[in-house]
DNA sequence: AAAACAATTTAGCCTTGGCTAACAATGATG
DNA sequence: CATCATTGTTAGCCAAGGCTAAATTGTTTT
């Protein structure tokens, strides 16, 4: 037996333990995660390069490796792409610069991000834990779910 | 992306007070986002697999294909990586079965995903939108933030 | 039983995102 | 102003996780 076909037509209960969702809506979830996947690197390297730029006037490439835990090398890699993308302009051995698209994707990310960390306090998250769970969780909340989660939080004061 | 966050008014976002983690803690934010994707996709594969042989009596490589909207070979060669690491047992062109250490990284996701996933929806999180996220928040919530989840979802019944 | 079909595996390719080692540029300082 | 530590870049390696195409095995139909 195949389930390829076997519960297209299936409403979904919400009990753990129930039914498979429909191979469609599955097939779904796993193409969406994976597809934050292929932006969500980019989007941590143009998000603490807005922070770098903000709270320390520039960002090089030096300090993005040690924030990251990750070689030089793989920053200087990185940066490439990034420029490929044009989401920041560099010049060789100097400091870097968002572009307009660049500025607003880490507006976008560091907006997201704070939503994701304030609302994790809110809960009694301890602030440690908040802050690591909110690095990994930013990337894989719907726009829904942060509007609830920014209610939430304003609510709570 | 949408309007979701644009209208956000960016609460305590960028103002001097919101500095900077200190290196050491940030590299560890990101460090365990990283060490995090290095096991999710496997645990996704482990978990699917269970649930398949729960819900279908049988896990085969191409439900898995079409539920994780994946080509064949890709599963196949997932396979020969769970094979490697003792999470499953297979005969060539048979069915999949989870070893001990399969079974209990299966219950063990699955129970997570749950609670991830009931929690969004106790928020107020729309069903087709929780399980989009919930398939990629798992992975990045802590046990700490998972207890709390479970204690929110319980208080609203 | 043979043919047709379906499922699985293998081979070979690609991109990402890590790494180390070697080399090049910058800039601080003696 | 020459030297040298720091910083940045390049080259070349690796593993993971996708893909297609082709070969193999299993199952069903005629």
């Amino acid at each position: 037996m195949t389930d390829a076909n076997s519960n297209a037509t299936l409403p979904q209960a919400n009990i753990p333990g129930d039914a498979l969702p429909p191979v469609k809506q599955h097939a779904q979830q796993y193409a969406t995660v994976r597809n934050a996947h292929e932006t969500e690197l980019i989007e941590d390297y143009v998000e603490l390069i807005g922070d770098l730029i903000t709270h320390r006037g520039e960002a090089r490439a030096a300090d993005i490796a040690s924030r990251m835990a990750v070689s030089q090398a793989t920053v200087s890699k990185m940066i490439r792409r990034l420029n490929e993308l044009e989401l920041v302009t560099s010049k060789p051995y100097r400091s870097l610069f968002l572009t307009e698209a660049g500025q607003k994707m880490a507006e976008t990310s560091r907006a997201r991000h704070d939503i994701v960390l304030h609302f994790l306090r809110a809960l009694g998250v301890q602030d440690a834990t908040a802050r690591i769970d909110a690095e990994g969780m930013e990337h894989h909340v719907s726009d829904e779910t942060l509007a609830i989660m920014q209610r939430f939080t304003e609510q709570q004061q």
